[in-house]
DNA sequence: ATGCTTGCTTGGATCGGTTCAAATTTACAC
DNA sequence: GTGTAAATTTGAACCGATCCAAGCAAGCAT
């Protein structure tokens, strides 16, 4: 049967006796033909072993796939771990399933030639997830000519079409939420403040910092506590990367004379991971130590205590990032959209 | 800037003084070109605006997208959200990365024309995920003539290039493992039989089943448990569908005046699930009933007890379904996949 | 019969590149 | 200055369809 894989419109065109036009509408636009030509057209690309229209060809003419990528730093895997991710993903798809748009996946940590990276993927346009290297991901995409929107950007640059959230906002949130509450101690368990960066971050080094994610969170947190007295030099910032230097980061917290009664953590990973460590301590969340989130990963609400934390609109951030792709319309500004807090089980007043 | 969505290479050759091949030549082999024409054509491209080859012109002559494409009969979103389907996508985008293959995702719920779908998707070939509707998938997939293989296909076909799991042989190793422990009452709860089937089963019911992977972990279980002289007919099989039917299985295995001490449970999904009535009614595991799962989700990893479960090895599924696309040579008769008992803290031996 | 629609078909242009055999240029030895 | 091999460049053919202006036949009114 190798004859099959060879068979194009055009034969079948010749073989049934018609033109290569009018074997074409049988299959695109069937209406047009003559009912007993398209039968007959059809019996004989049955016979030979047609399987269609190559969706190549028709590509080519169309120009557009149906489909968006969605490109991150990272393996492609991450997009089937990564909680934030993941969730991010099944929004996405949510808004691709009514619009009847395909979801491909790049990653573009493989910058190889001839391999399927963000110059070769065969989409309208890309959704990039920059929560890593996002600077670099923009420039390569750009190079594409094609439509794209950069989500979680950590940088801050007017000419990059962005969907993000107001991340001093949110963390003030959760900061009033805890000052509320009574706390007056505090410790930031941040995320990334700069390439390959952890530990304890001076005052100086947090307001220089390349990323704006993590910067605008701490700025977020400072601003508010100062607003309930709390100065900002006394509310040390922790800058973390993997879960050792999660782990690392809360064990110094607690190692101090004084420990804090809440942590304001920067993503509810490093909650998590922290709510683990503290666990094992026989530390109580949040009798002990209170402690809130950011992101509202589904992982936040299911924890042991569930944690309370910054919820991101994951669905209103996917319906607006695919439309401004479907659309050709991508933001010519940073799209900011609105967060809301999650109270749930892990903060509570300060004991004493 | 309306101009720039027009240039295409040929007008770069002319604007450059080149060939249209020496064109091509610069951007897919630079190598063969002279240094001084090549830096003469990019100059002149750069200054056009020409974004370097569109990827479907050159397709068309490729032929290969560099992609595969997973589809099921689900909405895409269930690829993120399902832990087996999550589980085994990982795997696979491990695999696709060593490769530097792309992967689309497909769903079949969706099959208007004009859409992203079985037949729309640019891939060079199909992994099909069947955990329902399965042979509908497979007759849609046949019809693009692209190399595909089914995944936990549900029924016995031998033309449908299949890879799979013993699903006897493993059920029969979670009876075994129970009944070494010395339980002889036991439930067995049931995923889907037939489509949209719900309750308890009768030993014909289960023996007719619609979905072979169903029918084959009840058969053997019973198996297993003969040996053990556990008649067949003393262990009752429901099948569940969705959340409600599981809780509803559940209770009225629990109804009955000698409930089991032992639950077989035919995914981790329903021992999950199982698991938490359990729980909201006072029942321990696996002081008071042991349970044991099917699939190795992470999910019954973390639970709590941690599952005692029959693992799939999905890495090795993974691989060889991708080889097997990659390299068109898919299995001309099923091939099946060693399983293996993990075995946890939701089993112990019967009281008293 | 003639003129005018209406409805299907046709063939060639086009989408945007890659490929390869042949032509041309360059390099080098004699 | 000439011959030959090696390095570049060219131009036409091709990948597999869709699109569209133009052609043609049948149907209908006058």
């Amino acid at each position: 049967m190798a004859s099959r894989a060879t068979v194009k419109l055009a034969d079948v065109a010749r073989e049934a006796g018609v033109s290569k036009g009018t074997a074409s509408n049988v299959f695109s636009r069937p209406e047009v033909v003559r009912d007993e030509v398209r039968e007959h057209v059809l019996a004989t690309a049955k016979a030979m072993g047609y399987g269609g229209p190559s969706v190549q060809g028709r590509l080519l003419r169309a120009g557009k796939v149906n489909a968006i990528g969605v490109a991150a730093v990272e393996p492609m895997a991450y997009f089937f771990e990564d909680p934030w991710a993941r969730a991010l993903m099944a929004e996405i798809s949510a808004v691709c399933d009514a619009s009847g748009t395909g979801m491909a996946l790049v990653s573009a940590k493989n910058q190889q030639k001839l391999v399927w990276n963000i110059q070769s993927a065969l989409v309208d346009g890309f959704i990039l997830l920059c929560v890593e290297g996002g600077e670099k991901l923009v420039e390569l995409t750009r190079e594409r000519h094609l439509p794209f929107v950069a989500l979680a950007l950590g940088v801050d640059d007017k000419s990059i079409p962005t969907i993000g959230i107001d991340n001093i906002a949110g963390a003030s949130m959760a900061a009033r939420h805890l000052a509320e509450l009574g706390h007056r101690r505090f410790a930031v368990l941040g995320t990334e403040f700069s390439e390959g960066g952890a530990g304890l971050l001076t005052d100086e080094q947090v307001r220089s910092a390349t990323f704006s994610t993590s910067r605008d969170r701490a700025i977020g947190y400072w601003r508010m506590l100062a607003e309930f007295g709390v100065a900002p030099e006394s509310v040390p910032v922790y800058e973390t990367q993997d879960v050792a230097s999660i782990r690392a980061a809360v064990a110094a917290i607690f190692a101090a004379p004084e420990p804090p009664t809440a942590i304001l953590a920067m993503s509810d990973r490093v909650a998590l991971v922290a709510m683990e460590w503290l666990a094992e301590q026989g530390l109580r969340v949040p009798e002990d130590v209170s402690i809130v989130g950011f992101d509202g990963v589904k992982e936040a609400e299911l924890s042991e205590p569930p944690l309370t934390t910054i919820v991101q609109p994951l669905a209103e951030i996917a319906r607006q990032a695919v439309q401004a792709i479907l659309q050709d319309a991508v933001p010519v500004e940073r799209q900011s959209i609105p967060l809301t807090l999650a109270v749930r089980a892990s903060t509570a007043k300060p004991k004493g």
